[in-house]
RNA sequence: CGGGGUGUGGCUCAGGUGGCAGAGCGUCGGCUUCGGGAGCCGAAGGUCAGGGGUUCAAGUCCCCUCACCCCGACCA
C-alpha cells in the first residue's frame, strides 16, 4: 500500500478525550474515530488490525470443531420474553420498534437467538454435541462507557455456544473451547491470566474469565504466587478472622461529634479503622432494610452482597431513609434496638473482634470497648468483605496479590438456563426428552485491541506484535526528490510484494522526521528505511521492538524482513 | 444513577473587570529544504454546543437543555 494513496491520518496532538494509553494511540494513531460516547468508527488500518484479530480467533475456533454461523442484529422481543431476559436485561437493552410497534432489541448477545436457531433444527442426541459461534457487533447501552474500545456500547465480539446431551459431554466442550482461548491469546500475544469468575445468580456450573493485568481493566483479580489461585476478587472467599486476644475493658459511651466518616471516628479517638464496626445499611427491592456489620478498614463488595441477597435490586439507604428508620444519621448506624423487619449480617471480618468502637443510633455518640457476647451478640456470619492486597489465599493461605484487569474472555457453563425456558430438547436414545446442555464463550474482539495496544506500546507509539499488526514492513525514502533513494524504494517496495510481506509504502511527500514519528506511532513491527547509504548498497533496517537498527546490503533486505517476520509468526 | 470537569476554525488550546473572533498545528497556493514531527511568503476556514434571559452591547454575566471526559459505582 501506497501510503500517500491510503485512507490514514495521524495526529500530531493527544487526542484532548482519552485517558488510557490505547485509547489515546488508537485515536492519535488514527486507526479509531470516536462518533459518540462509547461508539466508535474504524479506520482502513484500523479494519486490518480487526480482521487479523478476528482470523486469529476464527481459525483457533474452526480447529477447536465449532461452526461458524451469522446471527441477527435485530433481535424480536419475543424470544427474550421466553427466557425472562427482555426486563431482567434492564436498561442496558438497546429497544426500539419497527412501524407496526413489534419490539426488538439490538443485540448485546445471543444465547436466546442462537438456542431459537438449534431449537428448530435439533431433536435427537444424534445431532449433538454442537459448538457454534459467531463474530458480530454488539450493543450494550453501558451505565458508563470508557477509555475508547475498552467498554463500548457498541463492540465486536466472538461468541460461542455448545450444546450437549449431558453434563460430562458439556464439561468437554467447556475444555475444548478453553484450550482453543489458550491457543488464540497466545496468538495475539497477550499476556492473559485465567481466573474463576462468578457463575452468577443464574446458576451456571463453571465460569472462568481470561484478563489482561493493566490498570485501565474494570475487574479485580486475586491471585496466589505460591499456589497458582486466581480468581475474579468479586469471588474470592474471605473467612473468619482468628479471635483476639485482648483483655475486655468496660463498656463506655462517649461523645464522638461529626465522626460521619470511619477515617474522623478513627482519628478522633485514636483508635485504629480495624478496631471499628461499622454498619452499612441497604435497601432491598425498594422496601426492605439489610444491615451489614464489616470491620471499619474493610469495604464491602456489591458482588458478593448480590450473592447473600440472592438479587441485584438493592442499593445504599439515603439519608433521609436512616433517618426515618433509626431516627440516626449515616455514621452513627448501629445493631441496637432495631425494628425487627430489618435483618443484620456479620461480616466475618467482625469475628472475634474485641474492645471495639460500634455505633448505637444516638447521633454524634458510639460505645467504645464494645464486646461480642458481652454487650452485643452477633451470628448470621457472612462474606461481603471486598477482598485487598495481602488476604489470605483461600487455597494454601499465602498472601494474594491483587490487580485491575482487563477481561477479554469469558466462559461459562450455563446448564440449562436458556434450553429449558426456550424448551430446546433433544431425545436420548431411550426417547425421552431432555434439555439441552449449554455453554457460552466470548472474546471481546475490539476490546482485544486495545488491551494489546496497552501491552504493547512506549511513549513514542504502539508497537504490534506481528500477527496482529496492520502492515508487517513499512518502507521510508528518506528523500523522494533523490532519484536513486526513490527509484530503490520503488524496487523494495514491490520486492517486498512478492514475498508476500504486508508493505506500506510511506511514499508521502513529508520531511523523514516526520515519517519515523509516524513509523513509531503506527507500532510497525519492521521498517526498512531507504536514504544516502544507497550509494553504498546499503539500506537500514529497523524493528519497532527491539529498537535495534542495522545496515543491510539492499538485495538482502527484504529476505531478511521475510525471515523475521516468519519468525515471529511462530 | 450520583459527583466533578470540559464544550471557541479540521486538531490542540488562549481569549481579567461585558466593547471588531485569536494562536499553534493541519489544509490550499508558491518558493526553498530532505536522516527524527523543516523554513519563508500568501490564503481559505467560526451559528463561540443549543435555547432563553439581563444589557446600548454577551464567547464573557444569569437560567435551562444537550454532548463529551473523569471519579464513584462505596461505607455509616
Amino acid at each position: 500500500m501506497r501510503w500517500s494513496k491510503y485512507f490514514w491520518y495521524t495526529s500530531k496532538e493527544d487526542p484532548a478525550d482519552a485517558e488510557a494509553p490505547s485509547h489515546k494511540l488508537l485515536i492519535k494513531g488514527g486507526f479509531i474515530k470516536q462518533v459518540s460516547a462509547g461508539i466508535y468508527e474504524f479506520t482502513p488500518p484500523g479494519v486490518r488490525v480487526l480482521r487479523k484479530i478476528e482470523n486469529i480467533v476464527r481459525k483457533e475456533m474452526d480447529r477447536s470443531g465449532a461452526q461458524e454461523v451469522l446471527l441477527t442484529v435485530l433481535n424480536p422481543a419475543e424470544l427474550w420474553r421466553e427466557t425472562g431476559r427482555w426486563d431482567l436485561y434492564g436498561r442496558e437493552l438497546f429497544t426500539l420498534k419497527d412501524r407496526n410497534g413489534r419490539e426488538y432489541c439490538l443485540g448485546p448477545t445471543h444465547e436466546e437467538e442462537i438456542t431459537d436457531l438449534v431449537r428448530s433444527y435439533v431433536n435427537s442426541y444424534r445431532q449433538l454435541p454442537l459448538i457454534l459461534y459467531q463474530i458480530q457487533v454488539k450493543f450494550r447501552d453501558e451505565k458508563r462507557p470508557r477509555f475508547g474500545l475498552i467498554r463500548g456500547r457498541e463492540f465486536i465480539m466472538k461468541d460461542a455456544y455448545s450444546f450437549d446431551a449431558d453434563e460430562m459431554s458439556a464439561m468437554i466442550s467447556y475444555e475444548s473451547v478453553k484450550f482453543a482461548y489458550h491457543r488464540i491469546f497466545k496468538k495475539l500475544r497477550l499476556d492473559t491470566l485465567m481466573v474463576e469468575a462468578s457463575v452468577g445468580t443464574i446458576g451456571g456450573i463453571s465460569s472462568h474469565e481470561f484478563v489482561v493485568l493493566t490498570d485501565y481493566g474494570e475487574a479485580r483479580v486475586a491471585y496466589c504466587e505460591s499456589c497458582g489461585y486466581a480468581a475474579n476478587a468479586e469471588i474470592v472467599k474471605l473467612s473468619k478472622s482468628e479471635e483476639e486476644k485482648e483483655e475486655e475493658r468496660p463498656l463506655r459511651e462517649v461523645a464522638t461529634p461529626g465522626t460521619d466518616t470511619i477515617e474522623k471516628l478513627s482519628s478522633y479517638l485514636g483508635v485504629p479503622a480495624r478496631k471499628i464496626i461499622k454498619a452499612v445499611l441497604y435497601v432491598v427491592d425498594g422496601k426492605d432494610f439489610v444491615m451489614f456489620m464489616i470491620r471499619g478498614d474493610r469495604n464491602v463488595d456489591e458482588n458478593k452482597v448480590e450473592a447473600v441477597l440472592g438479587t441485584e435490586n438493592f442499593r445504599l439507604a439515603e439519608d433521609k431513609e436512616v433517618w426515618d428508620l433509626l431516627k440516626t444519621k449515616k455514621g452513627f448506624i448501629g445493631p441496637f434496638n432495631l425494628p425487627p423487619s430489618i435483618k443484620v449480617y456479620w461480616d466475618n471480618s467482625t469475628y472475634g473482634i474485641k474492645n471495639a468502637v460500634i455505633a448505637f443510633n444516638k447521633p454524634d455518640y458510639h460505645y467504645i470497648n464494645a464486646n461480642p457476647g458481652r454487650d452485643f451478640s452477633y451470628g448470621d456470619f457472612v462474606d461481603v468483605c471486598e477482598v485487598e492486597e495481602g488476604d489470605p489465599c483461600p487455597k494454601c493461605g499465602s498472601s494474594l496479590k491483587v490487580r485491575r484487569g482487563l477481561e477479554v474472555g469469558h466462559i461459562f457453563l450455563l446448564g440449562t438456563r436458556y434450553s429449558e425456558p426456550m424448551r430446546a430438547y433433544y431425545k436420548d436414545p431411550q426417547g425421552q426428552e431432555r434439555p439441552i446442555i449449554m455453554g457460552c464463550y466470548g472474546i471481546g474482539i475490539s476490546r482485544c485491541i486495545s488491551a494489546i495496544v496497552e501491552q504493547y506500546h512506549d511513549e513514542k507509539g504502539i508497537k504490534w506484535p506481528t500477527t496482529v499488526a496492520p502492515f508487517e514492513l513499512d518502507i521510508i525514502c528518506v528523500n523522494p526528490s533523490d532519484p536513486e533513494q526513490k527509484e530503490m524504494a520503488e524496487r523494495l517496495y514491490m520486492l517486498a510484494q512478492e514475498y508476500g510481506i504486508e508493505t506500506i509504502y510511506d511514499d508521502r511527500d513529508e520531511s523523514p522526521g516526520f515519517k519515523f514519528a509516524d513509523a513509531d506511532l503506527c507500532g510497525f513491527p519492521y521498517r526498512i528505511v531507504v536514504g544516502k547509504k544507497v550509494k553504498e548498497g546499503k539500506v537500514e533496517l529497523q524493528s519497532r521492538h527491539t529498537g535495534e537498527r542495522w545496515d543491510v546490503d539492499i538485495d538482502k533486505a527484504v529476505e531478511e524482513v521475510k525471515r523475521l517476520i516468519e519468525e515471529d509468526k511462530k
